[in-house]
DNA sequence: TTTGTTGGTCAACGCCTGTTGGCAACGTAA
DNA sequence: TTACGTTGCCAACAGGCGTTGACCAACAAA
């Protein structure tokens, strides 16, 4: 069964020779799925974009659901919030999640398929539970209350991302990333450590 | 020129024989595009909910745009914010969103289509630009603020919104109305009313 | 050189989309 | 009754979609 396929990801450190194709595939997706979501970021256009057949995407990822997973494998990269001083809580996680959203557009092709597609959803939600979650429970004053705490926090950030990177609304756009963390840090240390009101 | 489409908006008020089945049709196409954004939602798809024809869809609303512009006409019948109290602006804020938001779907439908569709963001945009300005305008400190703090809680509201309704993430789900209000009214009225920090 | 694997193109498939025009049934005013 | 505008269904169109399989070129091992 050594597999006809070969995408096989057999071994870790496989060099293909078609390994530059793939890159070019995968930045053509992520551009077009951050521009255009889902349904309009065809397979066609994004093939396009790499100069190559739209066969090959279907060769190396399968379908379009596989190349939309192996586009948007994102990661939020959490640093260790145990190390972090309780009152720079909100004020790290603002600046940590400017950091990756203005990072490669992953997130923002995340988000955008998100409200169309019930599995970029699904996706979005375990992102956030994974990597926001345990932030939660090492700082809130109650672990019980850590889904909700992480919740509150996840919409503003989300709400953000959505009016400044999506929705584009000028007031949202205009803002600097010190004008952001100085509006939205103590809400989120709030959200985090504030006893529940 | 008395105009050979019956769905010229001659006057205001001309009952005509079609007047439920284009109600229908406007309905089913709230709930498909709330459900399932602006590509998804056929109109084969929204005809077969209203059980007319599809060709029907394009006689009253000449096209997927225009359906879609009808259907999701919204107002966010935004209270006199001149008779709120100041200390309460951000509660009865909250308030007031929530019962919109939870009130037939609307803009669910926009949001979700906003992402996916130029037009579309550009109308909620504008929405909030002409019903959130104002209220920002007359609370905040500084009028030259007022787009910016008009943003931030804009960032907020439509982040639970977001997770709430579209993306439908547990902890945000699990929120009672009295819950959310109690979290999310100090941090809008931090937003409109506090000294720039 | 031969042989087999990989990288890539081409043409086509079946399906679904928005949209159009023709045609029958109904209701109403003359 | 006749004439006409309105309401609705049906069948079809052109085009785009994801996906497939046959086929050629380049390379690597034998």
């Amino acid at each position: 069964m050594t597999g006809k396929a070969p995408a096989a990801p057999s071994a870790d450190a496989s060099p293909r020779r078609s390994d530059t194709t793939r890159a070019c595939i995968l930045a053509a997706a992520r551009e077009r799925f951050a521009a255009d979501g889902y349904e309009r970021a065809t397979i066609r256009a994004i093939a396009r974009d790499a100069r190559i057949d739209p066969s090959m995407v279907m060769r190396y990822y399968g379908n379009k659901e596989g190349l939309f997973a192996a586009a948007t494998s994102a990661d939020l990269r959490m640093p260790d919030f145990t190390r972090v001083p309780r009152e720079d809580v909100g004020r790290v996680l603002v600046t940590h999640f400017l950091d990756m959203w203005e990072d490669g557009g992953v997130l923002t092709a995340l988000l955008r398929v998100a409200l169309t597609n019930q599995p970029g959803a699904e996706r979005m939600r375990t992102i956030f539970e994974e990597q926001l979650l345990p932030v939660a429970r090492a700082v809130c004053p109650d672990p019980a209350e850590a889904p909700t705490r992480a919740g509150l926090c996840a919409a503003q950030v989300l709400g953000l991302a959505l009016t400044r990177y999506v929705l584009r609304f000028p007031p949202s756009v205009a803002l600097t990333r010190e004008e952001v963390t100085r509006w939205l840090a103590p809400t989120l240390q709030r959200y985090l450590t504030a006893e529940r009101p």
